[in-house]
DNA sequence: CCCTGATTCGC
DNA sequence: GCGAATCAGG
């Protein structure tokens, strides 16, 4: 593989989202995480925080798809807008709606300290053993994707979608993200 | 041992 | 310019 145009901007908007040189390899397909890296420095794209690289969770200064945040920090705002603009059709757009709603609610009564993973929009082929296995979107349309952030136990799931996992399907839309 | 990015250096 | 090997760290 080589670098055409078409893959150095998608290298280029991956990496500004903040994903992974690994996680950015699988998506350009053909090309390692070294190459990845290797072609971030020859671009001189910015570098992510601090020598020595770090794991996700250790990104201080940026912040990124693939941080935790507390569950209060307006991550509800930004999704609502997204969905409302992507969705189009009429059915589909209520259901939206609904379950937006239903998720605002549950974050107000979520206590502070919790914890939701922002997904790390991990592609199939892109899931590991320690990845999170929750779908989120439509599997027909092209942003289809898992939630992807670390899990350390035997779950399929973080702990936050393992909570779903279990529940009643009336129970998971309520807070499905 | 899993992962991360950074650097080096032969190609 | 490219990227595997290696390093250094969480």
């Amino acid at each position: 593989m080589n670098w055409t145009d078409e893959r150095v901007e998608k290298l280029k908007r991956l990496w500004a989202e903040g994903l992974s040189a690994s996680q950015i390899a699988a998506q350009l397909g053909g090309v390692s995480r070294n190459a990845v890296i290797g072609k971030v420095h020859r671009l001189n794209l910015p570098g992510r925080a601090k020598a020595g690289g770090s794991s996700s969770s250790a990104r201080p200064a940026k912040r990124t798809a693939t941080t935790q945040r507390p569950a209060n920090f307006q991550a509800r705002p930004a999704a609502a807008t997204t969905r409302t603009v992507t969705r189009a059709a009429g059915a589909t757009m209520l259901k939206e709606e609904v379950e937006v709603d239903a998720f605002q609610e549950i974050e107000v009564s979520r206590p502070l300290n919790v914890v939701v993973p922002i997904s790390r929009r991990l592609a199939l082929t892109e899931l590991t053993e320690r990845t999170c296995k929750w779908p989120i979107g439509d599997p027909m349309k092209d942003d289809f994707h898992f939630c992807g952030c670390e899990i350390s136990d035997a779950s399929p799931y973080c702990t936050y979608h393992a909570k779903l996992a279990y529940q009643p399907v009336s129970e998971r839309r309520k807070a499905a993200r």
